[in-house]
DNA sequence: TTACTATATGAGTATATTGTCATATAGTTA
DNA sequence: TAACTATATGACAATATACTCATATAGTAA
């Protein structure tokens, strides 16, 4: 790979970080590993306006972290990402210990 | 874990996504893949203003990516996020897929 | 056909992020 | 001490992103 086939990889990967890059669309993602979701199951779950929701989706969808197939009325996403899963435990890990620090860095004041 | 904590806990997670969401910040972050490296270091590799390499190393420190050290005039900087190496083999995967599907799209046209 | 329901889209404003420049700081060397 | 080097910081303009509102679309049911 050279450096401009280096750069263009990073840039599809950060299209994918910025994808994930809100409390709303984890949310969404977090809620899809359950399993398939229509629109409004996931407006429902994430307690925001439908048309929010709606663009937020479409954000993950051009991303390539969801895919989405229309029944009947409603359009059913899904989770696309099998990483994703490992993933979402492994960040736990990691704000349980970013907190941990920001504790420690209290008691020392 | 209840409602307002699972949203706290969402907004971190974003957090770590956000410093991850920027090309550049990702090439740093695979640099360190290989080891700690000081900012010169980092600098040349990523190929930017020495300004603008270190407000985003700011911003993998903030959200707790990246750890420092100072070592003399220098400052070495390490990877902190375990998991970081496999979440980027399978971000390439991703990437691979994205691609495909584009290609199929555009064969169809 | 008309009315209804689920979802998507576009415009607009508010806010956040980016890169650059100039400059500050802190450690080193002479 | 003064000069130098590596890195950080602050202000600024340009750009991108978020949320809301109003409205469009597409499928369903009467």
């Amino acid at each position: 790979m050279n450096i401009s086939e280096q750069k263009m990889l990073y840039e599809k990967q950060a299209l994918i970080f910025k994808a994930l890059a809100h409390p709303l669309r984890i949310a969404i993602v977090d809620f899809l590993r359950d399993g398939p979701r229509c629109v409004c199951e996931i407006t429902d779950c994430v307690e925001s306006e439908q048309s929010n929701v709606s663009h937020h989706l479409s954000i993950l969808i051009n991303a390539g972290v969801l895919s989405c197939q229309k029944k009947g009325l409603n359009v059913i996403y899904k989770l696309k990402i099998p990483c994703a899963v490992k993933f979402f435990s492994c960040l736990c890990d990691c704000v349980k210990q970013v907190a941990k620090e920001n504790q420690k860095l209290l008691k020392m004041i």
